[in-house]
This record gives structure tokens, C-alpha cells and sequence, in this order.
DNA sequence: TTGTATGCGTTATCAC
DNA sequence: GTGATAACGCATACAA
């Protein structure tokens, strides 16, 4: 371990207490029932001269447990998922759990790679931010009864709780406050749906039916999922419409920055030219010029929940698959 | 771990091969030198059609090694954070390395509490942004000679190689620009430089030079080190001095928020009824109004060189304290 | 109340 | 070329 000092065990603790091994380790796992005083005093003592700090490794090997959980995030970049993992943090700190976090930037191959290397580790649960790819990994793991927890995406296929922001409920937040702005022509832009991530189809969904249920049009040059590359060409295209949308919803934090990109680029105003609302309340939202009108989601609860879930399913509280829907909180501003 | 079927081992490897444990691990660990081929294949079909898969936590008791080592952030919120980690993340990955991530929320007590854990977890080293307060903690693994490195703060005291932006000359690239720009009463406003936490003091000093060398005048009330809290209330008193600044110097990303929000509250002009420039390249500076002028620093390469260090160095190639400085970047935009 | 013996899953030594 | 055996640091059943 890079010391060159000799480690020192368990066994010289003892040695220097002049008890055993046994007792030593009874002591460092509370259980004084039957010890006496002095042999508690003198065991603190060698502990303290000899700077004893137990090796977690070899607990984890005789009993199979690690007290550590990983967080495997689709993209560490995203604002929401340091929210997150920040919120999963304080609750493991809590219940002296701790936690592995992986970056698996949205790639299926790197998650799977990790999972892989938090099994191998003893890790015992994993909260995801799932790449809906893996669904046999997943289902294998399930089959295997591993602690398993999603967050962001659900994934249909596998039989595991997930942590989700009521999405549709978040689209409706924003479609309904453009209304009530008085613009009519609304239009939402969103990461590509090819790839079945949930929220994005979910968004998508609750938007159109938004319109429908306020009696509005649904036009489909309005609506756009593609890859964050192509997200200016598509506004090009949409705004040079004869009809142009006058609003617009951003699918997330990402989709947003482009749009913010576009606005200024083309030298239009907010709101008065293009009306927008993003989901996720981006860390600038409230001093942007001018101040960013948002859909936020309740990441510091939504973090805890996650956590929670799998922590008592590790502690053998058995439940059944359920699905966690979240409220979202439309953060009024000005941009629209 | 969690899964009711039966853990299985290298033992079971063994038998259903029809050889021993050890010609097993010979297999695994790849020392197939004397190995016959007929054997090697065997074993791995075992391996397959049981679906082995190693247990580190016993490798790791028997090597005493782990492949894994600490990153503990001062506060993950800032994006400076996680981009140093995800560098970090990059380069031991190609190594094979992993890592824990933590969050020390600039609390001493907590990162201390950390690197206890990852001690007794038995990582191999530890990256840190230090929190300075833990100087008696970080003298002991130096004197235990654990491998250490720090990353965006010095500690004078203590003999660990450290990672930084080289502030003054950050501070200086500001400077100058506004200088360039025409200004001459120039400001800066940094957190709070009580608990010594280095940037902070070097930027303010590389400020304070920066003047002198151009021939400005330094002017005291220009110059304001407060916690995040305050800024607001410094702010005002500056900007109602009979000569207030032209133009302010904001030390990191937290500082930049609170002008920009004291500029917006007072429907003050940027650049023209002041400038401003920020130390970090904020995700929002190319698309704020106006796009705002920053001083970026080299995350990838100074997580990369952290990394590499720190890998090194468990390696066992001991190397002499060093404190690497890397060059800051001026990214002209529009805010000055 | 404390000690002895054994095993967790792996690797290393050395004999065969 | 391969296999017995011990060891890593700890916890636990059982004995004393």
C-alpha cells in the first residue's frame, strides 16, 4: 500500500493487549456484553499506540459485505446528475454507506464495463442512470437478485424500481404557462427518442397531449428530437417556417444552450421574438438576460429516494417493483 | 452479495476442469508459460459455462493492492470539479484503474472522514483538492509515505506535489485585458482568503502585480476577499464610491454568479457601466448577454497530469515534490 | 469472559 | 507443466 512501514493487524493489537485475536475483534464490533473493563482499557490502549486501523478488505471478504454502493451516471456533465449524485451522497453518509461513482458518458460498452468491476469489488447495489441497451445485463442481474435501483429512465423490459421525474406532467407545466402567456404556436425540442431513452419520448408525449387537452394543434414541424448536433440546422429549418412556432420547450439542459446559441446568434429577442422554457433549471437560469423561465425537478428528494430503495432492499426489505414518479416545479421567470 | 445462488469460485473453476486452484490462477493471471493448451482450454470453458467472474476483494487481501484510488473534490458543484474528475476518470481508465469519488463539501472533518475510508478500503492513493486545515492529516500519509497528490491548491507545508492553474498569471491575462479595453480602475472580487486556501491569494497578489507593472494605482477599496454572502452587500459599497470601478476581475465561477446578479438587480450595463471578466470558463459564457470574457484553465490536461502522477508514483517510481503551474487562457468575448 | 480453530477467495512458494 | 499448502486480515462458532 505504499507504506514501508509493516501494516499492522489485528494480531498485534492483540499480542500487545496480551488477549487474543477474537476478543480484539469483538471489541472493534461493540460487542462488550461479557468483557471486562480492563481488558476494553487496555485493548483502547494498543489501538492508540499502535495507530491500528482496521483493513475493510478483510471484513469484506469474511463477510461478504462492503457497505459501498455505486452510482453509475449516464453523463457526469449534466448539471442534474451531480445534483443527484450529491444527493445520493448525503443520505449514504448518513447510514455509513459509500459510494463509487462512474461516468459511463453515455456509452453502453462503459457501463457495462463498470457494472462488471463493482460486482467484481463485492459493491452491493448499483443506482443507474440506465443507457437502455444493456436490458440482458440488466434482467441478469435482476435474475441474480442484485441490488439494483434506475433513476432518470425506466426501463420497461426489467423488472427494477425506478426514480423518474413526472415528465409528461413537466411538459404540460410549460405547454400550460406559454398559454397562459398567450403564445399558440408551440413548438419542443428534445435529445434524439431513438434510442428509447424514456424521458425524452415521455416529454414528447406529455407535450403533445398538453396541446390536445387545451384544444391546440399539434403541428408536427414543431417537433423535434435530434442529436445535439443538429439541433441548430432544425431551428433554422423551423423558423423559417411561413408560421414559425413562437414558443419553444427545451428538452433539457443541453437543448437549452443551443437554443439560448440560436437566439443570439440570429439576434432575436426573448421572449419577444421566441418565447422558451427549459426542463432542468440550469445553474444560470436566474441571471440570464433575461432570467430563464424553467421546469425544475426535485433532484435533492429524487437522490435520497434512490438511495433509500436500494440501501433497504441491500438490508433484505424485499419490495416489489414500483415506479416513482416526481412533481415538477415550474420556475417562473422571464423568457417567456 | 445480495444473490441467493451460490457464489462461485475459483475453486469451482478447478474441479469442473479437473485441476487445481493454482492452475487457475496461473490462467487468470495470465502466466501461461509453462501452461499445456489443452489445459487452458478447459479452464476456459469452465470459466464460461460457470460464469466466473474474479473476486477482487480476495485478490486484493492476498496482493495487498486494490487498482483503485480516491478523488476527493472540495465541492462537486463546481464545474471546475467535475471536469478535473472526468479527466481523471479518463486517464485511469486506459490504465485500469478505478476510482471513488468523494465529496468533502469544503468540510475538513469530512474529508478527513474520507480519508480514513479509503485507507481502511486499502486504495493505493488519493487525489485532493485540500481543504488546508487538514495539515497534521496529510503530514501523517506523507510520513507513512502514502501516495498523495493535490490538485487547484497548494499546501506549503506539507511535501506533496501539487496540480495548479497558474493564478497569477490568471489574474494577470484579466489585467491586461482590460487594460487593452481601455479601463483603468480596476476591481476584484475573490471568496474569502482567511482559511488560506492558496488560488484565492495568488489571484488577488497576480491582481495587485498586474497593476503595478502596468502603472495603475492599486486601490484598496477595489479589492474585496469576502464569503459568497457578502459579495452582494461589498458590491453595493463599491459601486457607490465617488470613483467606483470600471471594470471587476471575478475569482471563480460562485463570485462571477453574484456580479452578474448584483449587474442585473441594478439594470447596469455590461461592459459599458462595467466590466467584467471571470476566472473559469463558466458553461454559460458564450451564450450569456453579452457573452462573457473568461480566463479558462486546463482542466483536461491538469486532471490528466494528477492522474499520471499519482499513478506513477504507486508505481513506485518516487519522485521530488514538484508544484506544476499550468497556463490559463483568455477567452475575449464581449463582457469587457 | 476469553481463546482456538477455521474459513472467506485469492495468489505465491516451492515441491513434484 | 501442475498441484499442495500457506498466507493475506478479519470474524465467528464453539470450546474452555
Amino acid at each position: 500500500m505504499g507504506s514501508k512501514v509493516r501494516t499492522i493487524t489485528i494480531t498485534d493489537v492483540a499480542e500487545k493487549a496480551g488477549v487474543s485475536k477474537s476478543t480484539v475483534s469483538q471489541y472493534l464490533n461493540k460487542r462488550y456484553e461479557y468483557m471486562g473493563e480492563e481488558t476494553k482499557e487496555r485493548i483502547a490502549k494498543s489501538i492508540n499506540e499502535l495507530g491500528y486501523k482496521p483493513n475493510l478488505i478483510g471484513r469484506s471478504l469474511k463477510q461478504k459485505t462492503s457497505t459501498t454502493i455505486g452510482v453509475i451516471v449516464a453523463n457526469i456533465s449534466h448539471e442534474f446528475s451531480t445534483q443527484i449524485v450529491k444527493s445520493i451522497e448525503d443520505y449514504c453518509n448518513a447510514s455509513d454507506f459509500h459510494i463509487i461513482v462512474c461516468n459511463a458518458e453515455d456509452d453502453p460498452k462503459k457501463e457495462k464495463k463498470y457494472i462488471d468491476m463493482l460486482r467484481a469489488k463485492q459493491i452491493e447495489g448499483i443506482i443507474v442512470f440506465p443507457t437502455s441497451t444493456n436490458i440482458n445485463l440488466y434482467k441478469e442481474l435482476t435474475e441474480e437478485d442484485y441490488p439494483l435501483v434506475f433513476i432518470d429512465r425506466d426501463v420497461p423490459e426489467v423488472d427494477v424500481s425506478s426514480i423518474m421525474l413526472d415528465n409528461k406532467k413537466a411538459a404540460a407545466l410549460a405547454v400550460e404557462e406559454f398559454i397562459t402567456k398567450g403564445y399558440s404556436n408551440l413548438g419542443i425540442v428534445t435529445n434524439t427518442t431513438t434510442n428509447n431513452v424514456t424521458p425524452r419520448i415521455e416529454r414528447v408525449n406529455g407535450f403533445i397531449e398538453a396541446l390536445s387537452v387545451n384544444g391546440l394543434e399539434v403541428n408536427g414541424d414543431y417537433i423535434k428530437s435530434v442529436g445535439v448536433d443538429k439541433i441548430n440546422s432544425e431551428l433554422e429549418k423551423m423558423m423559417r417556417l411561413k408560421m414559425p412556432p413562437e414558443a419553444i420547450l427545451a428538452g433539457n439542459d443541453l437543448v437549452l444552450a443551443e437554443i439560448l446559441k440560436f437566439v443570439k446568434h440570429h439576434q432575436l429577442k426573448i421572449p419577444e421574438d421566441l418565447a422558451v422554457i427549459g426542463i432542468d433549471d440550469v445553474s444560470y437560469a436566474s441571471i440570464y438576460n433575461p432570467e430563464l423561465t424553467t421546469v425544475a425537478q426535485p433532484t435533492s428528494d429524487m437522490g435520497k429516494e434512490a438511495a433509500e430503495l436500494l440501501l433497504n432492499r441491500i438490508k433484505g426489505n424485499h419490495m416489489e417493483r414500483t415506479n416513482y414518479y416526481y412533481e415538477p416545479t415550474l420556475m417562473k421567470r422571464s423568457s417567456c
